[in-house]
DNA sequence: ATTTATTTTTAGTCTAGTCTAAAAATATAT
DNA sequence: ATATATTTTTAGACTAGACTAAAAATAAAT
């Protein structure tokens, strides 16, 4: 596995979040930041390795070989973010690049050590699930906070877009996981609200709320 | 700076530990595990980057940036191998490869908070010194076990070799970082030793003699 | 059902890092 | 001092992964 071959699996693995069916070239390359031809070649040499399955035109989709492998990417990407934030005091809008290197480390004992060291955390610090070894993760079953109406009430348990930019808005709010939030008014016009956490009421767009996962 | 290049900078670094002047491109391409010509390009490369003088048929020298940068990665190196065995259970023979991996992170803030964590440890688990941000280390003024005499005692403080078989051994033996030893007697003819250590007695020849450093 | 637009693939080029084989420089031996 | 051996460098080729430009397949539009 070199490092573009581990890179590619998780672009894929995400993407098959979203959209299923097969994958196209083009999202991949957009996924990637690379050109469509690149991804041709990629996935040629991937499908030979019998870690997805693709037929020319017809775009492609994991094998369950291909989703273990992924999964296991992403285990060791969120176990260090949970590191880097609770051991080294990394705020959570900063530990994304430097898990981006850490992820492809090849040690298993590694992990599972670093899994107990950490207490065998369930979540990273933006609320995503953290595959156990076998590639199972417990699944957002909650609901994005733009989808709450007027008096709904909920906790705040993650986040979807994980940019810094982002994650630092929140801070600045004090939009945190494990906050109680309410919707205290909600305008049917742009889809922004007004909410209100800790006593505090202030107004979000439908961008923010978008992004942003609620346990009711 | 690509992965091949800290590497050469690592291994030279640590030849220039031992022979001093020019270390010749064979020296380096045995040690990189690789061709003559290949390290022949590399310093090349290097020495347009600045970090090593080298002239056509006589060898390479780091430049003080270079010596800084190696330096560098071999503080990120032992550290590492302090986190594996303090935090996460390692024993000493096992965490080279890993530690080998973690070495190239590239984040400053990482490090340095590892440091902190870590209580800014001042050895590695084999004794090996650890650089400061600014490429200091206090050196080995230690003296391999070898030279000692019947009758001398001192403290196991570090190992030269520390290939995974040879700890092991150490392991098996009882010999461990922080433990008295004494020589008991001493085999002028092939430098052979007996020792003791907490009671026990046993012989030990003298390519392991050879790779123990001892404080006296 | 053709034409037009889009997507995907192929073909060929580039770079980093490696290799082999041969040439050039240096060191050693008689 | 000249021949021999060793070391180092050059020259040319290979691979992985990326790129550009053009061709082929599919999808959309009239």
């Amino acid at each position: 596995m070199t490092l573009s071959e581990e890179n590619y699996l998780k672009a894929i693995y995400h993407l098959s979040d979203t959209c299923d069916g097969g994958i196209s070239t083009n999202a991949i390359a957009e996924k990637m930041n690379t050109k469509a031809s690149s991804v041709t070649d990629m996935i040629k040499k991937l499908s030979e390795k019998g870690l997805l399955n693709y037929k020319r035109y017809k775009g492609s989709a994991l094998t369950t070989e291909g989703e273990l492998v992924a999964a296991n990417i992403i285990r060791k990407h969120r176990l260090w973010e949970v590191f880097l934030v609770e051991k080294l005091n990394f705020t959570w809008d900063e530990v994304h690049d430097v898990a981006e290197q850490l992820e492809h480390i090849k040690s298993e004992k590694l992990i599972n050590q670093l899994d107990e060291f950490l207490g065998f955390p369930k979540r990273d610090p933006h609320g995503d699930p953290i595959p156990d070894k076998d590639g199972n993760m417990s699944d957002h079953a909650d609901v994005l906070l733009v989808t709450l109406h007027k008096n709904d009430k909920g906790i705040i348990v993650g986040v979807k877009d994980s940019s810094s930019s982002f994650l630092k808005y929140l801070d600045k709010q004090g939009i945190a996981l494990g906050k109680k939030i309410k919707v205290i008014d909600k305008e049917p016009f742009d889809n922004s609200m007004r909410v209100r956490i800790k006593k505090e009421e202030f107004m979000i767009s439908q961008q923010i709320a978008n992004n942003i996962y609620i346990k009711k």
